[in-house]
DNA sequence: TGCCCTTCGACACAATTTTGACATATTTTT
DNA sequence: AAAAATATGTCAAAATTGTGTCGAAGGGCA
């Protein structure tokens, strides 16, 4: 019924230099993806036909094929998100890149923590069936998706990974009740067995640093018995 | 209240180039939405004024008014989603914007798919807003099972975990009458031995807080002997 | 490699909310 | 009217959550 990202998601890399490659399957690796790579358009048309391909992360210049024809070719099988890297800061380029299906661009040389961030995003957006919001934001609280940060009156607030991702499990439906076995699942995987109370522990750092109090939550209210919920009732007590 | 989104959507974008301005309206209608274009604030302004608008999509920089100002403009009078694009890449600006009452954001150069895909969601997001399924309701008492919550009169009543198991049973099957052991193990598990009379204490808390008389019942009716029923027909007699 | 720092889970204890039980009043049935 | 069943107020026990603290695990850096 209701959809976290379960699983690994397989990612396929294309690209010539074996040394890019290996740092992004390395980073890949370290963001829970499985990865593929591949260091042609051949070789990586071939991966794509034998696996469940999430999303893909292509290089624009290839040896054998283009980058643009890769792309021209899944794009007649499939709507995997696509994410190109080029060296080209060439604003043309990219737009014809976009132009013919890709979801994203990242420059070379790119921040790995910002290539992974665009690579959640993709695959959040992909698996939801629908694009998900790249910004939530509730009064002078807001999350930007593509950035992985979050801030309150425009100061950002630095969040741990955990953090980052309760928050926006919350924010992304909010007055949703989540049970503490549902945000655990969210954030650590569906087989995770672990004290489920931990989530107390997180929301306690979360409100910490957003500036919550339990008893008169803005943002993250506590629902006895249940789990915690982003926003909602006012807890009303009649004399 | 029943909003039904079948017509097309109309989308206003404000751009001061015309070549983007081109390329909106044309991603736009491939789309499947109504597009009108504005050149600047003022004539932004204008269309939004003149038409029933469902989206903005709002360049950050204008000839005549800064985007800012256009946002704000449009907030004090209207919800409506409101999708940045901007050249910026800066953060800084982003975040302002953010608090200005923005729901998301492009940097150019922008994915069309992406973009349309965000077009979809902020449409998607502002029509279901409140059509959003109330489960059960009788009268002027609703129950939202994503919510966990009751409301009466669309005021939200906070109920506790039992209170709520509780009405949800009863409400699921109206004018069943559930005895005392069934609520009980509805409640509190097959295999509970408790007192079930306690079943009485949450139907006294439940009706103190739906408002209802347990001689005039209007929900929880009791039938002597028996146990609670929801609703139904009270055989009365006149004297 | 070794060290430092951050992050995270676990536990103990305090604070809070909910709930069951009881006594008593009220209503319904016979 | 008497008996049986239900309603209500009160209160302590039980369940649940908040908070401080600590140690382990892992990443970054020299």
């Amino acid at each position: 019924m209701l959809k976290i990202m379960k699983g690994k998601q397989t990612v396929l890399a294309v690209d010539d230099e074996p040394k890019i490659l290996e740092l992004l399957k390395s980073y890949l690796e370290m963001n829970g993806c499985a990865a593929l790579c591949a260091k042609n358009g051949r070789e990586g048309m071939a991966l794509f036909k034998q696996h469940s391909v999430s999303l893909i992360l292509l290089d624009l210049m290839l040896p054998d094929c283009s980058g643009e024809t890769f792309c021209k070719q899944v794009r007649q099988v499939s709507d995997v998100p696509i994410i190109m890297i080029t060296a080209k800061v060439d604003e043309e380029s990219i737009i014809r890149g976009l132009n013919i299906g890709a979801d994203d661009y990242v420059t070379k040389p790119f921040s790995p923590r910002q290539l992974m961030a665009r690579v959640q995003a993709a695959l959040r957006r992909s698996g939801n069936g629908e694009a998900a919001a790249a910004v939530l934001s509730c009064g002078d609280l807001s999350i930007d998706a593509e950035k992985r940060i979050a801030s309150r009156n425009g100061e950002p607030i630095p969040l741990t990974r955990d953090e980052y991702n309760i928050l926006v499990l919350l924010m992304s439906r909010r007055e949703k009740i989540f049970t503490r076995d549902e945000i655990l699942e969210a954030v650590k995987g569906d087989d995770y067995d672990g004290f489920d109370r931990s989530v107390d522990s997180h929301i306690k750092r979360l409100r910490a640093k957003i500036g919550d109090d339990p008893r008169t939550p803005k943002y993250i209210a506590t629902v006895y018995g249940m789990g915690y919920r982003f926003g909602g009732v006012k807890p009303e007590i009649d004399t």
